[in-house]
DNA sequence: TAGCCAAGTCAGACATTGTCTAAGTCAGGT
DNA sequence: ACCTGACTTAGACAATGTCTGACTTGGCTA
């Protein structure tokens, strides 16, 4: 993600010191972040930077591929820097709290031409969730 | 679905013209539903029920296990009186098309203790996205 | 059957999350 | 240094859902 700034200028965007923050605040941590969440962190850099624009550059980000969004709940959508190795999510369903994990197998292998019903199927999303040790003690 | 009344009755509910109607608009079709939708359809047959009555209704058939709430995108969640057999989702990348599907296998056995982090793990969600055959052909 | 009252309903205010608009600003090429 | 269109901004707007507080009513009791 440190050359993402190389690559957007290669793709003729300009570089200003917004897209620089919010590529920042995503930059390292393995985190899922809220929108809100970047913002507040953005703006401890850069007090000025509107919510628009930290939306508008993480629409960017995901379309450009760099960027996941993951949404394992009605609340606000979360954004994922690592973009790099596919992997799913497990969600504590009661604080809310996310992992990476690596599931063996591909359940894109366990549905079946006969339940496709014509659709061609390019993607699957697995959420698993559960209680994480910090709510089951407590 | 049609002994839902009873059972509602059994837990002590009140039977009123609301309930009975948005159990109706639920009842058979194997639709999935936003809540304004259903709505809709309740308003049809009994003019006056309020929106807000209509969002109760479907929480307590959801907490009693009689629908279940899909969130397959970021629109309205859509609610599901196929409550009685497990099953997954297949949702069309374009037009939002939602299909029940049973995909093969056990998505739980996928997922390695190494990689549930001391969660205790009761649940996984798999959605399947595609596009879908009237999609494809436009 | 009439009366009671807690459970249920209602309209509309409010909350959260995200998108859009239109006016001002600026990055980067010339 | 200047221009210009891409970018940013504040705030209005939109979509979905929740909450409040006054009103209504289902079903029990006598
Ligand atoms: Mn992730
Ligand atoms: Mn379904
Ligand atoms: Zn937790
Ligand atoms: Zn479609």
């Amino acid at each position: 993600m440190s050359d993402l700034l190389e690559r957007l200028r290669g793709r003729g965007w300009r570089m200003t010191a917004q897209r620089r923050v919010v590529a920042e605040v995503l930059d390292g941590e393995h985190v899922h972040l809220t929108a809100d969440e970047v913002h507040a962190r953005a703006v401890a850099k850069l007090p000025e930077i509107s919510r628009a624009t930290v939306y508008n550059t993480l629409g960017e980000l995901v379309s450009l591929g760099e960027v996941l969004e993951v949404a394992t709940d009605r609340r606000a959508k979360r954004y994922d820097p690592n973009a790099h190795r596919p992997h799913q999510h497990l969600v504590c369903a009661r604080c809310g709290a996310i992992r990476d994990v690596h599931p063996t197998g591909n359940p894109l292998s366990d549905l079946p031409d006969s339940e496709r019903f014509g659709f061609a199927v390019s993607d699957v999303e697995v959420t698993y969730r559960g209680i994480c040790p910090s709510c089951a003690a407590a």
